[in-house]
DNA sequence: TCCGCTGCTCACCAGGAGGTGACCATGTCC
DNA sequence: GGACATGGTCACCTCCTGGTGAGCAGCGGA
């Protein structure tokens, strides 16, 4: 929580938009709600984000608190990243979002060119696996950065 | 609504978020649920902005729906910005983000650097005068841009 | 020995958002 | 006529974010 946190805005609200609002940063959230997930897989998810970018993205989360990075020392390494307490707390801020990401398009006529809202609330999907994850987080960073 | 809602994300999350993630949106925003504000107004309320800035600020947010403009045939020219419905119905959002935006300073012992949450629940302030401005939007635009 | 996998870094580049400063049109008042 | 206020435009520049492509370290397997 170095250098990344100290151009944070003072205003809570601007900071909040400053640390959700990364080109890919809400898609992986949505992702991690779900659980944990090795590097490589969410690579897999997002076929439009390159590795350094992804790398980028997941640095920034990690530094503000969003995800946290556990390595396990196995051949070949195996990188996992999960969703912090603090991140899942922006789940339903993400939903509301989400929703007014809709009603907006809707407003402005242009729901027919909106994809789907991937944010569900959690009960639609795995609800018990992520509140286990909130609560005790798995796995621990074995070694520090590679 | 011509250029810039075409290049709103897809995804209605991002969308939202681009949407309210200008410099000084969230802090305009905020002064205009207030009620509605002249330009000269706006910018004396934020001293760090430029009018050319806010200029380009406003219109966006205008193209987006968030925010309308009246133009007065007064002596000197009165242009009057207030928020729409839509622009309203940010208000809960923005005030989950200020809440978590502490929450998370909160988290990572920075709230000592952090001001103060400027946008409160309307109930503190002008509640009514809202409800009015978000119902029958006051005035109409008398001429195009100017 | 060479190849593959995993996760990662580095040099470089392009586009866009935001910032600076000058200038403008209108109309009032001194 | 000149100063001033309002709301605005225009040319220009800087910096940050994100994107591209190459290369690297560790280790196993053919």
């Amino acid at each position: 929580m170095s250098r990344a946190t100290k151009r944070l805005p003072m205003l809570p609200a601007e900071r909040a938009l400053k640390v959700i609002s990364g080109r890919w940063k809400a898609v992986i959230l949505y992702y991690l709600f779900d659980g944990p997930r090795r590097f490589s897989a969410l690579k897999a998810l997002m076929p439009g984000i390159t590795q350094k970018v992804l790398i980028e993205q997941l640095r920034e989360m990690e530094e503000h608190g969003l995800v946290s990075r556990a390595i396990f020392a196995e051949v070949p390494a195996r990188v996992e990243y999960s969703a912090t307490t603090l991140g899942l707390s922006l789940e339903p801020i993400l939903l509301a979002l989400c929703e007014w990401g809709q009603h907006h398009a809707d407003a402005l006529d242009e729901k027919h060119r909106l994809a789907d809202c991937i944010i569900r609330p959690r009960q639609t999907r795995g609800f018990h696996k992520l509140k286990r994850a909130a609560q005790a987080p798995p796995r621990k960073t074995i070694f520090g950065r590679m």
